[in-house]
DNA sequence: TATGAATGAGTCTTCATTCAT
DNA sequence: TATGAATGAAGACTCATTCAT
């Protein structure tokens, strides 16, 4: 009888490892070696799961974005318009350690996207996937009037996904200034762009 | 006697090569060794200039923001105020090619500030810098009532800051959108925030 | 399933090869190169069994010391006091091939020892262990009256040590007048101080 | 009017230097680089006194084997006979720091005569200069009934030097054992073989 | 399916040495 | 006579990857 194993469960384990080494010493730290180590399996077991390390590593960005998007889907149940772009807001930020941890990686992968067009593709997939959240909501808050209806959606969409990439990447480069608060404070800030949109 | 060179003249060129390789193939591929393949130096050659490889990259991301800083103040010559944040932003935004390697590079940095707490108390160094410049031409914005005198300028600064590093990698992660003319656009939609501030 | 080694024994192959280029072309030109060109091992595989140089060269020392510890051990089965002894010096000195060899290695981590203190605990350590043995013999021999019993034997150990170590050394240093028979002849010599301590 | 230069001083000035890193840091490393750095002199300057590192090397030791003897030398005027061997003894053993630096020096060369036919005949010549002085105060003690006219002072002699070269690099192995106090001890011991010879 | 033995390319770094000035 | 710029060989070490078992 062979041994009953659940391959995804096997690889997702592998993966949460790699991405608290990404997070911790780095893309270029993040040895095959350690993360046999540390996970209990063989390098080969590895192998025989991930191609190759550069496969270890996009399924490890892939995964981290995922489970993102889960988090911002569970969050956002019933919640409309400018309510439901507040909430998608705070969870980006990178105001926990599990959402600092995504941070510093996603930060890592724009260092390799920026000279991997492989790479810079699956960011700019995922940066679509956000731009498409917010406008959706943006529409919908449009339609309740809570944005004035000839204002122009997509500028605006832009404009916060580009305040929230900012501040959470001065988050992690300048992290004592940028506490919890200091963060909230900003975001408050970035909402009233909205509120004067209406 | 020996040859006398000018250390720092040399310095620099090999400063300017390791930039050029970090923007193009990455800070995982810029090794000593193509370093000097690439320069036609031999590996010796560049270790009398720079004791070790850290010391070669640090220099590099310090010469980078130098430059960049340079390129403003002479830019910033005799403009003041609202002008000047223009000015200032559009000399930052990655509209040109010498531009776009140096946010290239700069998100390399990133990556490593995310795991280095070193690399991070540089780049913080770095923000702050462009912070105290934008925060002086705020200041000089509201003493001509360019805007308000009731604002309080400071989150108004970061506001700017965090909208311009969003765009900046932004427009490394999607190039093909984000063209010189649409992040020209999206500059102007954001000064619209400092007029709305009068 | 992978194949099965014996990692000690492949250890041991090993040190063997460090004691033979230790003993013949020095330890400055013992390199781990130098080391996987002659065994015809890859210098991947010597890592594999030893984590690095320092560890490779600490084993082989120990490896040296330990042989000729139980090559005494073996010899002196069955001998007693002044006979003990005198086994165990000639034992000792280097007449053999495989005892110069013992000795050439042992001269160059003294070289070792006197710069670095990790090299001298270990020497020192191997000291105080052949003190230790004829110790047991001279007390054994003073029990058995062929040493008479106000002797004190402390001096005595030391004396015998020293001689045996300056008469190791001097006949690495002069080999040609060193010969096995002046050896034996300078031990003899070595060997009334006991009998007049009789 | 060129410089004056005396350049045996400046050779010796760069010599004393080998030497104390000889023996501090040991042969390996002891760098061309840092005994520029040390001397002030530069690179260059160091290899127009000495060819290679090898003759540096080679020089120094030989420097410490002449300052050895020079200082036995003066110590010795007025002494002869068994009072000459004793001063030539204490004037050997490592009990001042400069001594031992001395015999740091000596077994590090020990190491590498053991390998090698040139060092192992420089350190050979060295020893026999020892052991024909040793000789020469022996013949005086016989000549003057120190000695018994009909004992062998060959052997004799040669046991001195054993017991002095063990005594000797013991105490650099075993530097908190062997303290001044207790090298005089042993010396003490083995001077009585003279006695007993008498 | 899973292991880990084995490889060798590639990394940074150190250094003795050469040589134009 | 004296300098230090420049070279390149060689060092230890790391690691992804292959493959027999």
């Amino acid at each position: 009888m062979p041994k009953i194993v659940d391959h995804d469960e096997r690889r997702e384990r592998i993966v949460e490892i790699v991405a608290d080494m990404l997070a911790t010493v780095g893309a270029e730290r993040t040895t095959i070696r350690e993360i046999a180590r540390q996970s209990g399996y063989s390098r080969g077991f590895i192998e025989h799961y991930f191609h190759n390390k550069e496969e270890l590593i996009t399924k490890t960005i892939r995964w981290i974005n995922e489970r993102s998007l889960t988090r911002a889907d569970m969050a956002l149940q019933g919640k409309t318009g400018l309510e439901a772009i507040r909430t998608f807001s705070e969870l980006t930020l990178p105001v926990t350690l599990e959402r600092r941890n995504e941070w510093k990686i996603r930060m890592q992968f724009w260092g390799m996207a920026a000279v991997s067009d492989e790479h810079r593709r699956e960011q700019s997939k995922r940066i679509h996937v956000s731009e498409k959240i917010i406008l959706e909501y943006l529409e919908e808050a449009q339609a309740d009037r809570e944005i004035e209806p000839g204002v122009d959606l997509l500028p605006l969409a832009h404009s916060l996904l580009h305040r929230l990439y900012g501040l959470g990447c001065n988050a992690i480069l300048r992290p004592s200034y940028f506490t919890r608060q200091r963060q909230m404070q900003a975001l408050d800030y970035i909402m009233k762009e909205f509120v004067k949109a209406r």
